[in-house]
DNA sequence: GAGTTTGAAACT
DNA sequence: CAGTTTCAAACTC
């Protein structure tokens, strides 16, 4: 029975203390996207930071709840709800002082958060005190078994959810999930989840990704068992404390290197290990979403009875991190992995079969119902790579060693590891290159720390089953993922251009992030790649490109950008949008439109030179009759470059020596340095001027001052000085001969008098009595 | 902001 | 493939 201390359980949000909802939630539950929140979603950070480690470890027998008393907390009001774990139904809500010992707090210099085994207090009955402190939090409780359950967060979990907004991915909220699959349970740590319990209401409202799911293994459409932890870990340490912990529970910790350099390499390493399963099965854990670090790990667990003997699963983990692929595969603890890595060159279909992760949004349940095995496909000659999801029933199929570069998963003679998780990482989109693939490394004791690259992620979602739509591979949008429908085995791709991917709200999946290029990535980005339509509030950073304002073709052709360039429509002005995954179907039948008409319709028209930009040039070239092309009608001069021979245009001027490109091009680059500088200079004189009103204001007032001269001090000089030199800076850069100089610098004394002017009547005006 | 111009995309 | 229409962005006033 699992009990959950009443004090945590009022400041647990409802969605984690559903019980019912864990204990009793159907498979469907864990395939059906969590509703849809425009605000949550919308705020939902695709990347986030990574705990440092996040270590689990059975529980001891005698613990039967764990909680956290937020209140104990200092800075974070991180709550930590862990529920024991019994062979019996589980009730969270009914905590029971009856619990023997219950794991204390104690906090580490290390800056974790370890809760230890403890006697009960009367502050949270059941449960135990939680101190945090440091960057680190440890959860340890004790199954029945007597085996630790350990978890260690990074501290900056703990942030207030509140500090999203300024676009530090360290503040990013990670969530840690744990579900029970087939009698085992299974945790998860999203990195777009928040934290469970977060003083601030936002992070409540946010926190729905605990869940613990027992499954029996039923039908093939749900059977997997995966135990698995996904984590990110800063660091290539393991916390679990290795030798008081038993070994039932080894996972490996994915760490991601540093963030400044990120590592060409992604390696995910997972452990599964055997754990006594009347600690497993029942065990809720409730963790707090707290925010984690640009860090990822992925650490998957087994749980299994006492008596069994402990079982090593090799789990291959592909994840398809914006144009790459990351194929992590599993290792057995005995075996020490392969490494290899592959790139580009590849089949059609790489025998290496990998398990995508899906990202899942804060509030996600890892689906592990239908588990697809992940064949990453290389095109050749492609830009692009693409991963065939295909449902693993067995674990036969997991198994395929392709060249010599795949590892594969050594599965072990423990049932494999699926899981029905698409990784989502939301990332720039950038060709294809590389596929990486990550070593399995050999299990130390506890847990491994594997390092991440700090690639994009991209997120590969189910998709409705549409075989009819299977174009051309190389001719797809960048980032294209071919998503297996759901149920349909491995058999129905969707097309999937990246960009869309990215934007893909969130279905029911496991998130996976990568730490590196959150690091960049704000907040606000984040969230603009997750929202739809007009879901997305912030996105100034996130869409370079202009909304659209198609009107009349619903925003599925091509003349509409967004959908030109394989995105969502996401804050446009266009009518009747179909752009979105509410129209899912008939944007898929658009795409398909649209390359049967040209198999490269989604390719840039820009192909890339031989020799850098200089050799880009136009795939079909312009058309342009009026514009001389040298007006962004021309699709070569909007894009800086040259027209080539391809180019049907009339009246060209848009060529090498024509001297009115170089007179365009050059009063445009001037006029862009000259805004700059400009700005730049009125920003200090305004600073200046402000400045000075604040310390001249009695003197004005007092003498009746409110003449412009009162404010040309040296600084107001100095300042109009550095826009006059600047002027004449510009006017030399441009060429500009000197009587046109010498106007464009009168000029702009003309509007440093007048600023000194205006603020001299706006100090008049603010002090209309004195003055 | 409304209207016009322009050229790519779509259509025939 | 060529001609025409549609469309949305770029541009002008």
């Amino acid at each position: 029975m699992d009990v959950v201390s009443p004090e945590l359980n009022s400041l647990l949000p409802d969605e984690i203390m559903d019980t019912e909802a864990m204990d009793e939630d159907p498979p469907a539950s864990h395939l059906t996207p969590p509703p849809q929140s425009a605000p949550e979603s919308a705020q939902v950070p695709m990347e986030t930071e990574v705990p440092e480690i996040i270590s689990i470890c059975p529980t001891t027998a005698s613990m039967q709840a764990i909680s956290t008393n937020a209140k104990s907390t200092t800075s974070s009001t991180t709550q930590l709800l862990l529920t024991p774990s019994s062979s019996s139904s589980t009730t969270t809500k009914n905590a029971t002082p009856t619990l023997p010992k219950i794991p204390s707090l104690s906090v580490p210099p290390n800056h974790q958060l370890i809760i230890n085994k403890v006697a009960a207090d009367g502050k949270s009955p059941g449960g135990a005190v939680i101190k945090q402190e440091g960057q680190k939090l440890l959860v340890a409780g004790l199954s029945k078994t007597g085996q630790p359950i350990m978890l260690a967060l990074p501290h900056a979990w703990n942030k207030p959810a509140t500090s999203q907004g300024s676009g530090d991915a360290k503040s990013q909220p990670t969530q840690i999930k744990m579900v029970t699959a087939m009698g085992k349970p299974v945790i998860a740590v999203s990195s777009a989840s928040q934290l469970v319990a977060s003083s601030t209401p936002l992070q409540a409202q946010h926190l729905k990704t605990l869940q613990i799911t027992k499954k029996p293994p039923v039908s093939t459409a749900g059977p997997m068992i995966t135990k698995l932890i996904i984590t990110k870990a800063l660091n290539n340490k393991v916390l679990s404390s290795p030798g008081s912990v038993s070994p039932v529970v080894t996972g490996r910790v994915v760490s991601q290197s540093t963030p400044l350099t990120p590592p060409r390499t992604i390696a995910i390493g997972e452990t599964i290990s055997t754990v006594p399963q009347n600690a497993a099965t029942n065990s809720k854990v409730a963790i707090s979403p707290l925010k984690s670090p640009s860090k990822l790990t992925v650490v998957s667990v087994t749980s299994q009875s006492s008596n069994s003997p402990q079982k090593s699963v090799t789990l291959p983990l592909n994840v398809a991190l914006g144009q790459q692929i990351l194929t992590v595969q599993q290792s057995a603890v005995t075996s020490p992995a392969k490494a290899g890595s592959s790139q580009s060159t590849t089949q059609t279909v790489k025998p290496v079969q990998t398990v995508t992760v899906p990202t899942s949004q804060f509030k996600t349940i890892i689906p592990l119902t239908t588990p697809p095995n992940v064949q990453q496909i290389q095109v050749p000659g492609s830009r692009f790579h693409y991963v065939r999801l295909v449902t693993a029933t067995t674990g036969s199929s997991t198994v395929q060693t392709g060249g010599s570069t795949n590892t594969n998963p050594s599965i072990q003679p423990a049932k494999p590891v699926m899981m029905n998780a698409a990784v989502r990482m939301s990332v720039p989109i950038v060709p294809a290159q590389t596929v990486k693939q990550v070593v399995p490394k050999p299990l130390s004791s506890a847990a491994q720390v594997v390092t991440t690259s700090q690639t994009p992620q991209r997120l590969i979602m189910p998709a409705t089953h549409l075989p009819q739509i299977q174009p051309n591979l190389t001719n797809l949008p960048p980032g294209t993922v071919l998503a297996p429908a759901h149920g349909s085995g491995n058999v129905g791709y969707a097309v999937l251009p990246a960009p869309y991917v990215t934007q893909i709200p969130q279905p029911a999946f496991v998130t996976l992030t990568s730490s590196s290029t959150f690091s960049t990535a704000t907040p606000s980005q984040a969230q603009a790649r997750l929202s739809l339509n007009g879901l997305s509030t912030s996105e100034a950073n996130s869409r370079p490109r202009k909304p659209c304002n198609c009107t009349r073709s619903q925003c599925l052709k091509l003349y509409c950008d967004c959908f030109a360039n394989g995105e969502f429509c996401n804050n446009c002005n266009c009518v009747n949008c179909f752009n979105n995954l509410d129209h899912e179907s008939e944007r898929l039948k658009a795409i398909k439109a649209c390359l049967d008409r040209n198999p490269v319709a989604f390719k840039p028209k820009i192909g890339k030179g031989k020799e850098g930009e200089s050799d880009r040039r136009h795939s079909k070239g312009c058309n342009c009759k009026k514009s001389g092309c040298l007006k962004n009608y021309c699709e070569c001069y909007e894009a800086k470059i040259m027209c080539s021979s391809i180019c049907k245009c009339m009246g060209c001027k848009n060529f090498e020596e024509s001297p009115e490109r170089k007179t365009l091009m050059h009063l445009a680059d001037a006029a862009e340095v000259r805004v700059q500088q400009q700005t730049a200079a009125k920003t200090k004189l305004s600073s200046q001027i402000s400045d000075l009103l604040t310390r001249t204001t009695p003197a004005i007032t007092s003498g009746g001052g409110k003449l412009p001269y009162t404010f040309v001090t040296k600084e107001v000089a100095e300042a109009t000085c550095d826009c006059l030199l600047e002027q004449a800076e510009q006017a030399e850069l441009t060429n500009q001969p000197q009587a046109m100089a010498e106007r464009l610098i009168l000029e702009e004394f003309g509007r440093c008098l007048h600023r000194i002017i205006s603020f001299a009547g706006k100090a008049k005006t603010d002090c209309p009595i004195n003055c």
